[in-house]
DNA sequence: CACCAGGCCGTGC
DNA sequence: GCACGGCATGGT
């Protein structure tokens, strides 16, 4: 199993897009950075932080792989998975464009809005937009560009993106309702937002594959089965899932 | 043809 | 508070 594979394109960021060589690129923080191991993310700053190499994920590793079978395969099977330090807007518009939808349609949509209202940085390659620079499109712009009844909730993210600045600061459940109050924004979506956009690693976010896990092998659980990795535990669950095509 | 995808909204009870 | 239908689109 290809580990940069599952983490970039993986379903937790839309960013990064695998070339015919088998590297991987994505345009961020105003560049285009192309990586095709994990030791490319470590010389690099910003790579550095995104890639969040300066956390240990052994310990937790070891912590998760005991608690049961399942894990412990999904371990093995990804064994450096990692939750990746992303842009609070860019995963706020990602994952309104994920609810019904599959993650290659997702992808799709990324890179359209990114094409169409993002800017140049390099000679092809595109940022994804700013609230600024997709506050210029509209309900049917958005239409026309195929996200379908998510055209309004991408309209209402933008008119009120300045809500991301008060989310550090606010407890888990505070900064889930205020990401709720955006139309579009429900507990899964604001979950997914507060993980990958602001690292909050108590987030345990439940999608269909997540409800089948739960259904299948965990039946009667309460997800404080899977503290102190609620989120860790949860993305191996979720890789474990879609591989294994439950 | 049906059913599904990193769900949520609006309505009715 | 909970259940349920509807929703755009493209893939299988």
């Amino acid at each position: 199993m290809d580990a940069l594979e599952e983490i970039l394109t993986g379903g937790q960021s839309f960013s990064w897009t695998k070339a015919e060589d088998g590297s991987y690129f994505a345009v961020l923080n105003e560049k285009v950075y192309r990586v095709r191991r994990e030791e490319d993310f470590l010389s690099d700053p910003f790579l550095r932080n995104y890639y969040d190499v300066d956390t240990d994920y052994e310990k937790a590793r070891i912590e998760i792989a005991s608690k049961d079978d399942l894990l412990k395969e999904a371990v093995e099977k990804f064994p450096s998975l990692r939750i990746l330090r992303q842009d609070p807007w860019i995963s706020t518009i990602s994952f309104i464009l994920s609810q019904n939808n599959n993650i290659k349609r997702i992808k799709q949509l990324y890179d359209r809005l990114s094409q169409v209202y993002g800017h140049e940085v390099e000679k092809g390659y595109y940022s994804f937009p700013t609230p600024e620079e997709l506050s210029r499109t509209s309900i049917q712009e958005l239409r026309d560009l195929r996200v379908g009844f998510r055209d309004r909730f991408i309209m209402d993210a933008i008119e009120k993106h300045e809500i991301l600045k008060r989310v550090p600061e606010l407890e888990y459940s505070e900064a889930e309702e205020l990401l709720m109050s955006i139309t579009g924004i429900g507990k899964k979506v604001a979950s997914c937002i507060l993980l990958f956009g602001f690292h909050r690693m108590e987030a345990f976010p439940v999608d269909v594959w997540i409800r089948k896990v739960l259904n299948t092998y965990y039946p009667g659980k309460e997800i404080s089965y899977f503290e102190p990795h609620p989120a860790l535990c949860q993305q191996y669950l979720f890789s474990m899932a879609r591989y294994i095509k439950l």
